[in-house]
DNA sequence: CATGAATGAGGTTTCATTCAT
DNA sequence: TATGAATGAAACCTCATTCAT
């Protein structure tokens, strides 16, 4: 967890201006990209001066950090209410719950993902270890998810850990691919719809 | 199709540099993003000065465009051949088929799709609508095929756009999930277990 | 006497913190240099606020005026106790004191010599003026007990006032050398070796 | 010897600029202090523009280091001079002339002299180290002169190391505090002085 | 009072592009 | 034709100073 240096003694402060600067900054990068959003226009976005915002920010690239974080926090979340919802159901069902809640904590992150996506090529070794690392623990629960049910006779899949691969790749590409998929489906009906086919891919063994 | 400014009246010299120019550019903007590789380090990767590589482009962004247009093109030629290739087969062999031949372009092709990834929110409206044009015959020619299935009885798939898109996707995670994917399957493991899947998928009716 | 801005009204206090800042300063301005030490590490290193540090200053620049009044003063301290202490010596005793009180008081106030050296450019010409009137006095004082020594015939030397300026120098030298001088000789050894040197260079007529 | 980037090949159109940048930017930082002169007065005084200085620097402080280069050298070709032309002199005489010619050449490099003196508190230990290396190997010979002549019966001093030391601050006092020295006298009356006024301090034998 | 957030001018540096040679 | 020196706009970042709280 990478230190960024601030120059405000309040740190309650810091936080809320942190959060702004990460929301604000991803709009602001999704639509014109990192590279050439200008520290001028992203200071301009947050009615701050560009001092005010390097009060906050140690760098422009701090920012780069900080949406890490956000996304890395946001996306822990999202996996410990998956686990918190699922704990009750059948596996099947835990299936099924579990995209959709993930699903919805992509659509919710879109911004995030979607910029990352865009710049992953710039992050610090250090940096592209955090996103893989929280990524990471997510697919290895649907491949264990995967993995049980085929021990247990109720799943029959192949390839496990590619599935648990398209089961993430579903929500990387409703981030990604707005422009297609917005234009045809809601979330619903796109959670319902990959749902149906990953549930097909792994041939619930009771009666589909 | 724009025009690329050129100074030299040579065009077979001209289509020579800029192939040269497209498959090193990409190369370099893949490993360090398009907006931190500066013209030195192009003109030095090319063997060539800053002037003389502004004698094939009229401008960076020039490149941009190359490359997009050198992926069209190899995009539409891969299709090109899948037409050819699946004209005599039954329509679950020409599905097989037209995967393992989209796959394998966009394998050779892994490098341009990365990098159009990073900077597709860096083209101009134009050039973006090239890309997405390219794109969209390609999963319109599966989604016809999906359909035409369906009308046959035999495919079952409630959703064949998405089912299309969700072929294309898989090429594209091929090319953009390199990290993930290259060190757990080779091309041909990775073909015949996302072929494998998406028939699941569409419950072909023969049995299968 | 430049007046510097305070805006507050306790004399006793201004006076107080003034000593400190000038203290605390001159440390940091000796480690890092004028222009590089920020406003902020001197108010951190003072254990004040920025606001604080402002309320007793007008301005930067008049940390550079407070110091050099600071070392003005302790100068013309050191030159009075030269006069006091030397009053009822015979010239050559007289002589060796003045270069033992003198090195002693640089001694005390080596930050300040050595930051003064590296400002002197800085500063403007009336402050200038202010080092080396008090700086002139002393060489004046100096020359003058030399050149009564040669009209008394008891030094044999040609160039007194180079002679004045260089028992300064050895002074400055002290200061400013710390590096090279420290090493080998502690103040005590320096300044008997360099008070023999000095009274070999004038040829002491008395035989020593 | 720190690599200094440059943007230009012409390695002799490089070491060009370099000197001119040198001979300038000493100028204008021993004016106006190195911190306070700006990258476009410099490149303003040396009739280029700013991108243009830096074809041939990689940072406002390699200008430090390129002075430092510059003066390390010189100050190396002095030295070279001064043993050429003492080899056949007696002791006495080789004393005389190194103490002439060094003073001329730090005449000639007062400008550099007098700003390193301001900078070296900026220097990182690796340059300080170069400086002082240089400066040391003078220091050294000088030594070693004295104590030669010692030990040949010809000199009488106590402390030759400090009186080595004592004979380089007369050089650097000369480029230090010109604003004293140069209304009192010229290079050569000064030069006369001080060796007077060395000799002095060692009791040459013969006859002194 | 005392605080420190905010200001914004000005610093250094980069780089796509031109054009004299 | 081919070169690379030169340009200068624009980027990121710092910091002395002010002033609402």
């Amino acid at each position: 967890m990478k230190k960024v240096r601030t120059r405000s003694p309040d740190s309650a402060l810091v936080a809320k201006r942190r959060r702004e600067i990460v929301l604000v900054s991803t709009r602001l990068f999704v639509k014109k990209g990192y590279d050439r959003t200008n520290v001028r226009e992203l200071s301009d976005a947050l009615s701050m001066t560009k001092g005010g915002l390097y009060h906050y920010i140690g760098s422009k690239d701090d920012i780069l950090y900080l949406i890490l974080d956000f996304t890395s926090k946001a996306q822990e979340a999202t996996f410990a209410r998956i686990r918190r919802r699922t704990k009750k159901l059948n596996r099947q069902e835990a299936l099924r719950e579990s995209i959709r809640i993930y699903l919805q904590g992509v659509d919710e992150l879109q911004d995030m993902y979607n910029f990352l996506n865009h710049v992953i090529v710039n992050l610090k070794p250090q940096q592209r270890k955090t996103l893989f690392a929280s990524e990471g623990r997510i697919t290895a629960y649907f491949e264990t998810l995967l993995k049980d049910g085929i021990e247990a006779g109720e799943f029959k899949v192949d390839a496990p850990t590619l599935t648990a691969h398209n089961i993430l790749m579903a929500g990387n590409v409703w981030a990604n691919r707005r422009w297609f998929l917005r234009k045809r489906y809601t979330l619903e009906e796109y959670t319902v719809r990959q749902t149906e086919a990953i549930l097909q891919m792994i041939r619930c063994v009771d009666g589909s």
